[in-house]
DNA sequence: AATGAATGAGAGTTCATTCAT
DNA sequence: GATGAATGAACTCTCATTCAT
């Protein structure tokens, strides 16, 4: 399964790449290993030498894809100044990974049918340093006093998953501003243990200004892998 | 398709019943039409007498659901005193409707990968009333002032989608009192205009009062049911 | 099977009417009863109260059809003034009836394959009362000494049955005047016993005037059925 | 579909043949792919490995009947010293063809039903050839002034398709040689600017040896091969 | 490492026919 | 006489996977 040469790896990534577009475009079950071969420009067999089987490869898939993204929403939010700063920034980065390449939402989607265990892993996975790092603001006093932080780290997901869904997937073109700003102003409203000043209140920034107020820093880290 | 005696109409139930309870347990893909009218005691062929395809049944099904679903929330939410309480009851509704039959949370999430189109009507559908509902609560003061109305609307679908799946399908159950209470305390503040009365708006309720005063239970009954 | 009501002998060829237009239209193979009952606007179970099978309403079909096609043909020749103007005349008895129903071409066609029993029923009928014509002409001088008038019938059969599908069939509008003009030059050449004067031999008239001529009048008749 | 290996070649040959054989024996409806597999020694899916159809395999394997049998009538009339015994060398060809495998004549009729478009092809390629060598004929005098040489293709082509019919297929054994003395007479009265030397041209040759003078073997082997 | 050939189980779908009403 | 429901056998076609080269 592992390749051993130079060259193995360079054909086992191009299936992987293959894959994505196949997957992507397709779906799991209309789409055939043979689309995939194709694509990739190898013989029907060589498939076999790299994964055990067409589920095997779509999991590997999964988890390179939430490896890429939680890569980059962490990264993003490194140099945050606070908490609720991480988060937006963490959503921004969510969001152009899925505008650069809408086809890994769809293969993520397809996951919860394909194999629910590795879509449960995709997320618990999120879910995990997610939790921590708000348990941590709530305890800091920066976020209001939430008892079940794991609670507010998957309505954080689903909300970001659906705006996602509805404003990058169904529609072309980047996450509409107003869209966005509201975004921040709910997280606001909702996460910060002190009432917004009046600037933010009536929601026509974007996120930056209005929040640096909230003197501590994130404790940044943790919030992935 | 539209069957003209009694006894026809019946038959069409019967498969629908059965598709339900076999694209609930399997998934689209996996199951096969075989597994359906076994299931609903008819010949292979009659399937086909009420469903074009097999892909036909499948939206059949989740229009269905969806039309169901819509009415139970509906009525949860029809004798609560304000919209936050109506918000609050629809997700109670929301939830034991998928206690009720996790498998039709299932079907319709199947229906991202099987047909992008119903299940966009699905949400869609749900969006239009949830986005009037929150302007006119802006506009009434009782919500903050959000610009984008529909944004919020995907923002809570997506957050009581999140939890469904989190409490409800990979564990077993109805969703904990901790977690609805957190649910309730964020929409409370991420929606109502003024500041939440009590220990909850204020920062150093942080212990586990603040909480009690937002897990007020929805006022009239029919929210569970 | 057979209808002993008028509004059974009704139903019965709204049926047979259906099946000449939908075989005519799809085949036989492709086209199905549901098909028929459909366009004949009764329900399913009724085809079989006038029909035992499916290629027994398709018989019944090609056998009207050249009955139809037979009587035409016969009725075409009957005041012709010698046998190669009943020839004649019967040739474009069949050109008018393809172009009238071109359907029925091509069901007779479908019958070979269908049931090859039926078409060459079809044919025997035709070519028996054709062949003792051409051996009357023969005898009587009219045409030219051919040992074996059968083989002569279905030579005018497959010439006729061939101009028929090429100028009919595969081209819209009746028959190009150059080709039936040709078919008159060939079949007067090949068929009568005395050459041609010299305006018939350059091929420029139809057909009447050249060939009254040759006084022998037809004994026409025995032709067909 | 085109194989790539010689293994390949040798298993789509393999099928083609097997085809020619059940869709000459059942027909095209009737005929299953699986009893072309079994025929063939191969396996259900190795079918569309070289076939994306059961029809563009029917198609395929008429095309080739038309090009064998186009090959072997051209290659017949080679060395004859004349058009019409060209025609007559070309005529026995057909008929030995279709004796040789009477199938091939009933796949061809075939697809008068299962795709007009195949047949029609098969018939244009065969009228192409014929068309323009009438025409010379006609041009240098050696046949009569037809207008419409096209016409003339397809005469000749329905008549003698009826005859094989006829004597071949409906009938064991070589076409008569009454028959084929006939057709002979037939076509070079039609078709020769000159009246037939000898009795033949005469009314009065009635009773044999006319006859013996049209049947004139063609000239050169070839012919029947 | 790479490949194309081969496979057979199994899928969805159709349809002529029967039957109870 | 007429009908719509019901059926199951049969069909074409797909595809993940194996294997010899």
């Amino acid at each position: 399964m592992e390749p051993v040469t130079d060259r193995g790896w360079a054909t086992r990534q191009r299936l992987l790449t293959a894959a994505e577009r196949v997957f992507g475009e397709q779906d799991y079950f209309r789409a055939s290993i043979g689309d995939i071969v194709r694509e990739a420009g190898v013989g029907q067999g060589t498939f076999y030498l790299y994964f055990k089987s067409k589920l095997d490869c779509f999991r590997e898939l999964v988890r390179w894809l939430g490896h890429e993204l939680r890569a980059e929403v962490k990264q993003a939010g490194a140099r945050a100044p606070s908490r609720i700063e991480v988060e937006l920034a963490g959503f921004r980065a969510f969001f152009a990974f899925i505008e650069r390449h809408r086809q890994a939402y769809r293969i993520v989607k397809q996951a919860e049918t394909v194999d629910p265990a590795v879509y449960r892993e995709y997320y618990e996975r999120f879910a995990e340093g997610y939790r921590d790092a708000i348990a941590a603001a709530v305890d800091r006093r920066e976020y209001a006093p939430y008892r079940h932080p794991e609670a507010v780290a998957y309505m954080l997901m689903g909300l970001g998953d659906f705006l996602g869904m509805r404003y990058l997937l169904w529609q072309e073109g980047p996450v509409p501003d107003a869209v966005f700003a509201d975004l921040a102003l709910f997280l606001r409203r909702a996460l910060l243990a002190e009432p917004l000043d009046g600037a933010a209140a009536r929601a026509d920034g974007h996120s930056t200004p209005a929040v640096a107020a909230s003197a501590v820093p994130a404790t940044a880290g943790g919030d992935t892998e």
